[in-house]
DNA sequence: AATAAATTTTAGACTAATCTAAAAATAAGT
DNA sequence: ACTTATTTTTAGATTAGTCTAAAATTTATT
């Protein structure tokens, strides 16, 4: 059995492993978990006599398949109880963060099966991140990051690549929601900020940072 | 803040404060919690020191005010993911118990506001329990005992008095479901066992421990 | 009312998860 | 390559919740 404090050390090390090709650093770990290095020395140790990670002293920590695969199922489990938030009971997307973080942790394959079937299987959740199947498998999707668009290139907003309430909050207040129609006009070579029109309509200014973290479609 | 433990401490203090008058005793409140008294009696002093419970050594516990409001808002919670898994997810009531018992501790008024509306303001659970509404209060219903009942009075069946698997599962085989209709036709004087039909069909013996369990409705 | 039985509490110990402060190892900067 | 700075680990302590075994208290029985 994995506990509640270890599912939430799995999930942010399979987080970092997304965005990095290295080891994971224990203190990468610790900011993300809100605790202090020497904490996570210990569990990294824990999770390493379970099989979870691979763990070497001073050389960073790695999921193995197992970890992988406990991780997924959590991640999934956020994802389904997100959409439910949203689609079922009416709460914004910027409101359901910390909420889904408990119900992650619920021990239920049954209810896993039976919530995804009632949500209709979705492959997303409500800030575009794909939601594992009961394999752990993610559905495939080609999107790309804003920042990466060309000019004059016309795409659709499918995502966001990151969920913290003030950056979400910025988007709405912009306008930017999930299925808006974006074209790219200028992007200014000195720090790749970008003017967008949106909907059609006004023309945006946005820093690289925002952009970085929009993904979309090209059509 | 309450924690998962103590919350479910007040809420099995409230469940045995429905059942008895005077003050509940150190090794009930074990047995409910599957713990040691050893146990019960740390717990109870913490929960006396945040005025949850008022407690004197050697003299049992109580709720206080306090302490009921949160054992209610607990039930509360039991109670409406209950409904939300049966009515919504298809499971049957007697597979529900170990889930909401993990649900119940999920922390966030909005949620279950919204779940409540989501579930169009249920009064009873699948058990045919009494959901409180936010302030705590229980619905009014006039629910009889089955073994209360005299003999030629049909009434409905509504709820049941106990949630152990292999009692709903007994009545399920009977046929003994929420709604259906029952007419006792008989009692034997001295074991206070029953014959009873049900929905007009079979005559049924059953006995006395069984219809304590059984909640209906006179119509 | 005195003793036996049952219940409850205390005392001391354990586990999981955390912390601080100090020591060890690695990485960086001249 | 040597010293400094940063990162990571160890050592020892803390808190919540639990346990066992022994002591204290209450309840029951003769």
């Amino acid at each position: 059995m994995t506990s509640f404090t270890e599912e939430n050390y799995l999930k942010i090390i399979y987080k970092l492993s997304t965005e990095t090709e290295s080891e994971i650093s224990t203190n990468a770990v610790a900011e993300l978990t809100q605790t202090k290095a020497a904490s996570v020395t210990d569990m990294l140790r824990k999770l390493s006599d379970k099989q979870l990670v691979s763990y070497q002293k001073y050389q960073g920590v790695r999921l193995t398949s197992q970890g992988q695969a406990v991780a997924l199922k959590v991640i999934r489990k956020h994802r389904l109880w997100e959409v439910f938030l949203v689609e079922k009971l009416g709460f914004n997307w910027d409101e359901v963060h910390d909420i889904a973080e408990q119900l992650e942790h619920i021990d239920s394959e049954e209810l896993v099966q039976r919530l995804d079937e009632f949500l209709g299987f979705p492959q997303f959740d409500p800030h575009g991140d794909p939601i594992p199947d009961r394999h752990g498998k993610m559905p495939e999707f080609g999107y790309k990051n804003l920042s990466d668009i060309d000019p004059n290139q016309a795409v659709i907003m499918m995502g966001v690549a990151q969920h913290s309430v003030s950056f979400l909050q910025h988007l709405a207040k912009v306008g930017l929601n999930l299925g808006v129609d974006i074209c790219v006009k200028e992007i200014n070579d000195f720090d790749k900020s970008m003017t967008i029109k949106i909907g059609g309509e006004i023309d945006y200014f946005i820093s690289n940072d925002v952009a970085k973290n929009i993904l979309v479609k090209v059509y």
